[in-house]
DNA sequence: CTGAATGGATAGCGGCACTCTCTACTATCC
DNA sequence: GGATAGTAGAGAGTGCCGCTATCCATTCAG
């Protein structure tokens, strides 16, 4: 297909595919003369990947970019490859760390059994980690670090059913693309479920009880 | 305190402040004099607050206007303004909704006893739960709407954690603040939290195995 | 044969979150 | 009392980002 057609087929605008293309998001069509190339199936596929991941997950044209290398990064173990999506798609806050925030988080990887100390600013998940914790800190709510324990017991369930999602991919591009997939538009998903679990558990539980006779 | 020591004090710059003060983000301080005005300790908490909300919930300077009315709108009851902050820190995506992905989202709220049927355009919740979908949907993951009842299953912990937290609060004012950084800094440390599961459960279940050979 | 579409490249645009600059003060230290 | 630093307020400017517009020579479809 040629790129008008690609451009209906996927909701993008033909100026922004050149766009993706000149960013290399996309790679080049097959030319049949200088002025005409042609697009397949994959092109299609990998600019619907593009499009998820800068809608649902918010990421810039240059994540995108490290990302969809390590996608196609073809001489690494799957767990090597996911480690390098999760690094590209965490993208670190210029947020100053607390070293208390710091040593929460290594009393958490502690708590978990890891015998070794972590630093925390060798990967992006960690540093983000220690981030939020720092600004939670900052704003008064050093104790949120309590939260930790019980955010990784439910996250141990939803981690299984995305473990298992993921298994039933076929062939192992499947499975890395379902990786990248499954972790952005499961992070969304999260977002949205956790409030409404939100909702409905503080209608039962605060309901307009408590503060309201002292303000 | 004058707006210099708020600055140090908040790690904010000057003209920053002046700027979040232009945008109504800051109240204005008392002035003394024609140029001459005092901050006090809730202008400093407030800024906190603003920065907190800016570089851990990535919010635009728009939604963060909206937070603001919406924790300082007096007359209503707790579950209304959880609800009136849960809509202003979750933007609602340009995705163009799918039908099947909106029937998959009502299928959910059906099968946790909900009668009657939901309008995803309502919220900016279920809205955004419903283009995570869609998304999913456009790049051949339609099936991970079967993630929403594991995933509720693990934020059910979560979101009693939550409002445990939240509970603990003294006064009505302090509770809103919990809601909010809690919301927020709890996505980000549920996305980071996540991730680390992901390794821990990938090295356990699929290590190298399964896609190897078949490459 | 003609009008629409294409590949390729460069320049421009609109939004956002600041940041700079300027004026007219005031507070403070020596 | 004079020098220096800080301040309120407001408009203009900046830098980045993700497109979008324009142009050209070519080529394909009817």
């Amino acid at each position: 297909m040629r790129v008008g057609e690609l451009s209906k087929r996927s909701g993008v605008a033909v100026p922004t595919i050149k766009y993706y293309l000149r960013e290399g998001l996309l790679p080049a069509g097959v030319l049949t003369s200088p002025n005409q190339a042609h697009y397949d199936e994959e092109h299609l596929r990998r600019l619907r990947l593009v499009r998820a991941l800068v809608d649902v997950g918010g990421l810039s044209i240059a994540s995108v970019r490290e990302v969809l290398a390590a996608i196609d990064t073809r001489d690494e173990s799957l767990h090597n490859k996911l480690g390098a999506v999760q690094e590209a798609i965490s993208q670190p806050s210029a947020v100053e760390l607390d070293p208390l925030a710091i040593e929460d988080v290594q009393a958490f990887f502690a708590r978990q059994g890891e015998t070794e100390c972590v630093d925390v600013t060798e990967s992006n998940v960690t540093h983000m980690l220690a981030a939020a914790l720092t600004v939670a800190r900052s704003v008064g709510h050093g104790q949120f670090r309590d939260l930790l324990d019980p955010y990784l017991e439910g996250l141990k369930i939803i981690a299984q059913a995305d473990v298992a999602y993921v298994a039933k991919q076929r062939s192992r591009d499947d499975v890395i693309e379902a990786m990248v997939v499954g972790t952005l538009i499961g992070d969304a998903v999260l977002k949205a479920v956790r409030r409404l679990a939100h909702v409905q558990v503080s209608r039962d539980v605060i309901g307009d009880g408590p503060g309201d006779p002292a303000s």
